[in-house]
DNA sequence: GAGGTTACTTTACGCTGTAAGGAGTTGCAA
DNA sequence: TTGCAACTCCTTACAGCGTAAAGTAACCTC
């Protein structure tokens, strides 16, 4: 299950991302005993401790000993509630990155962190990234990575195409450790046997696998553990994450050298 | 919403992913009207007009004249649906690319046939990329992406880093172009109205946005539409492809200069 | 023809997001 | 001080979802 957010209204929307925090002046009715700021959250708590698929209005209610109607008094629904947890959960991330050692030490320090980000947070990457980007904090981590890449000094036009591969390609590279995680976890097996059972069933059902896909059945070999106290798949993750990022970054460097 | 696929019985499923078409034997009870083709077939037309929101049992079942509960006789349950839906769409991808004009014609003409493909189905971008590659389809597509790069000659560990990073990008670039046109026909604004909609309430809101972002602010700059004919959002997302595409093969090639 | 197997239907359950309306609390104006 | 409007939060309800369970009718094999 994918959440697709930024569905609603959006006057409501981006004011409730960007006015986070602002003081919420005395009206008539009862004093509200929540916040949207608690009720994100909560609904952050939910989503790292369960998983996308657990979060509910009803759930998020319960954790604030509130119904789930009474968030809506705060929150237009569920797809804005999941915008401002995206935008809120970003807010742990750094806002700049230190070009001491140049703009691929940073950049690769970009990446780094959005890894780790994603593996804290490992549901955000399920809120589809096929809308547009409108909070702060997520301008902030777009920002933090252009202001890297802008001390090469390449034009505007190039400086898009390169924050938006870095961008795509390590969400990409990090739903793929997502998904290693997920099958240790959701099947209780250790990780091994999971995978081992996998492709014990793919080779019954098609025993010419190598045949009928050469290539990538050369491209299987030659593997070295990056980290032996990670499990196999894990391990697969980090590798093509590191080595997909250093192909990526020579690209660039190949442009600053052409200019 | 994000469609969570292959969460099944592992067995079942990827019998049904990889035997499709396989002969049916006769066997008592009523001749079955339906099959797991057909069913297949019908929830990609139900997903193509109508989106992956718009995908129930209940829809797929209506569309062949039967309640939902008829399709449980071929198919485990909707996660399993959605993963054949799936590899079947991807079926109608090319296998191989002509190498006459070298690695990175071919690598490009791979992206490109990527991105119409996502562009006629963008249904597939929502369905979740964190779970394991297990359909044929789905491998034929790598494959061929894997069997273009392997003839740069650079090693296995690369090359996986290599096949990832371009995969990534080009599916995270698709999802842009999916959302500048979501936009434009779910609100029914033209695409320029919508966007400047979107960004007056923005400004309002926050009107510092380009003292805050500035980078960000440098890069909308220098822009020149790539299609006049193409609505803006849509322009963009086209020229960071490309622009990106040719970034990320940039790397590649210094790879294979270095080699 | 009997019996077992199968395709498909109906019904039902628990879950979801959220609309509607009501109860009770509070600030402000008369 | 009283009334009213605004507000928070609740209960109830509804339509939709995936799918479990059980029933009916069609068909093959013996």
């Amino acid at each position: 299950m994918v959440v697709y957010a930024g569905q609603g209204d959006p006057r409501r929307s981006i004011e409730l991302l960007w006015r986070a925090g602002a003081v919420p002046e005395r009206r008539p009715g009862p004093r509200p005993a929540l916040s949207v700021d608690a009720i994100v959250d909560a609904g952050i708590a939910v989503a790292d401790e369960a998983g996308m698929a657990a979060l509910s209005m009803r759930a998020v209610g319960e954790r604030l000993g509130r119904t789930a109607m009474a968030l809506y008094t705060y929150v237009p629904g569920k797809n804005e509630l999941v915008d401002l947890m995206y935008d809120r959960a970003m807010a742990e991330l750094p806002t700049s990155y230190d070009l001491g050692d140049g703009w691929r030490a940073a950049a690769t320090a970009w990446a780094n962190a959005m890894w780790e980000f994603y593996g804290r947070h490992p549901w955000v990457l399920q809120v589809s990234q096929a809308r547009p980007v409108l909070g702060p904090h997520e301008f902030a981590v777009i920002e933090s990575l252009a202001a890297v890449v802008v001390t090469t000094g390449l034009p505007a036009r190039r400086l898009r195409g390169i924050v938006g591969a870095i961008n795509y390609f390590v969400r990409g590279a990090a739903q793929a450790l997502a998904e290693a995680r997920a099958a240790r976890t959701a099947t209780g097996e250790g990780d091994e046997e999971w995978w081992y059972a996998r492709s014990a069933v793919l080779l019954e059902v098609e025993p010419d696998l190598a045949r009928r896909f050469p290539v990538l059945h050369l491209l299987e070999g030659d593997r070295e553990p990056v980290d032996p106290e990670l499990p196999y798949l894990e391990n697969d993750a980090v590798e093509n994450f590191r080595g997909g990022l250093e192909v990526l970054l020579d690209g660039v460097a190949a442009a600053v050298a052409r200019r």
